[in-house]
DNA sequence: AACACTGTCAACCGCCTTGAT
DNA sequence: CATCAAGGCGGTTGACAGTGT
């Protein structure tokens, strides 16, 4: 039926935010919180739309923003999550908590896109565009892979998401006694990746090979997610309970900073699950339950065993019940290999993408790139910041 | 110095989702 | 179930800055 712009009275500024606006604004959030942001403009002396203030607190005034110029580290996990999650930028951003979906959002399009694209990889499917030279090697079997594992993300994340928003309900009134800064909760989030980088190998220290995946993370406070695959079954979803009959990988809550996976939801936390257990509005996570049923066959197509188990140290090394992404790239980092790539493609770049495809230089180079998504999903940085 | 072109990024717009009624 | 309000998200715009000619 659409809606009418929420800025459209009269009366109502628009364009850049004076300094007197953001004092206006970051005074009243810090004294009262933002509690309705469109009631919030009236309130704070603004002649703004909540919309419109919304935006400038979380885009810029927020105290947890970290501005500036984007790191090493920063690119290379935008563009490993952009493979994974295409443009779901708030998704994304929860994970690189101090950059704003916008910023991120901004970077990839006057930036990444860009350096993609001059390597001739396709910024959306992050697929070379001439395709052709991978199929049949493995290496679009791979992306197919990660693309099922983003499914599997997806529906995760949506289900953090209905978390958040309602551990932010039942917080609500004891954070205003706190002194509500307005300030976001962190993200209850921890994923797939951070598993496979931050936590596999403390995960199956002297556990005998569980095959479960416990991502920990000592400064959330959040349930992780576990990743667990049993041993005959072929992964399936589902969402932290435990007496569903359905084979499932299951994200199971584990307690922050504690090694020890945990079976046992926090209180009222199972609630909290069901709708997304049972979800029918989130297609995506049905879908992603789908999709994981076939995940099994790409993992064969893979020649991948699963005859065992799953493991993180499993999907770091070849071998029986391992899973081995093809051949990993050396030394050479992805963010070094886009570097490098977009000078020397700048340089020589004609404006026709189509003919650097059919060079055995730039289908190394093509090649090299999925290794790099690849090889760094496997990695496991210990000075990320982010994991 | 002047102009054109390009890049960057804050802000807006429109749509979607969610929750209340 | 329908409707509405509100918040959130992603795409796009436009002002400004920087660079090239």
């Amino acid at each position: 039926m659409g809606r009418s712009p929420c800025c459209d009275k009269v009366g109502l500024k628009k364009g850049p935010w004076t300094p007197e606006e953001d004092q206006k604004l970051l005074a009243y959030i810090e004294e009262h919180g933002h509690g309705s942001w469109r009631a919030l403009p009236a309130k704070a002396g603004l002649q703004r739309c909540g919309k419109s203030c919304r935006l400038r607190w979380t885009n810029y005034l927020r105290p947890d923003i970290k501005r500036g110029k984007f790191s090493l580290q920063e690119e290379q996990t935008i563009i490993q999550l952009h493979a994974l999650l295409g443009n779901r930028w708030s998704a994304i951003a929860t994970h690189l908590p101090k950059r704003t979906d916008n910023e991120i959002k901004n970077y990839w399009n006057t930036h990444l896109k860009k350096r993609l694209a001059k390597m001739g990889i396709d910024p959306v499917t992050h697929k070379p565009k001439n395709d052709a030279l991978l199929s049949g090697d493995g290496q679009s079997k791979s992306a197919a892979n990660l693309s099922h594992m983003a499914q599997w993300e997806s529906a995760r994340l949506e289900a953090e998401a209905r978390l958040v928003r309602e551990s932010k309900l039942r917080s609500h009134s004891l954070q205003h006694q706190l002194g509500n800064s307005g300030v976001p909760m962190p993200p209850r989030s921890l994923d797939i990746l951070k598993g496979w980088n931050g936590a596999w190998s403390k995960s199956t220290e002297g556990n005998g090979g569980v095959p479960a995946v416990t991502a920990i993370g000592s400064d959330l406070e959040s349930p992780t997610s576990t990743l667990t695959f049993s041993e005959n079954a072929p992964p399936v979803l589902t969402a932290g309970v435990g007496d569903n009959s359905m084979r499932m990988i299951e994200f199971v809550g584990s307690t922050s900073g504690s090694s020890e996976t945990r079976a046992v939801k926090e209180e009222g936390e199972e609630d909290n699950w069901k709708p997304f257990e049972n979800s029918t509005h989130v297609p995506e996570y049905k879908e992603g339950i789908e999709n994981s049923l076939s995940f099994t066959s790409s993992l064969h197509d893979l020649s991948i065993s699963m005859e065992g188990t799953w493991t993180p140290e499993s999907l770091r090394t070849s071998g029986t019940g391992h899973i081995h992404f093809g051949n990993v790239m050396g030394d050479e980092g992805f963010t070094d290999l886009l570097l490098n790539n977009s000078d020397d493609l700048s340089l020589s770049d004609g404006g026709d993408d189509s003919d650097k495809g059919s060079g055995s230089e730039y289908s190394e180079d093509n090649k090299n790139y999925w290794n790099s998504i690849l090889n760094l999903v496997n990695s496991s940085p210990s000075d990320s910041p982010m994991f």
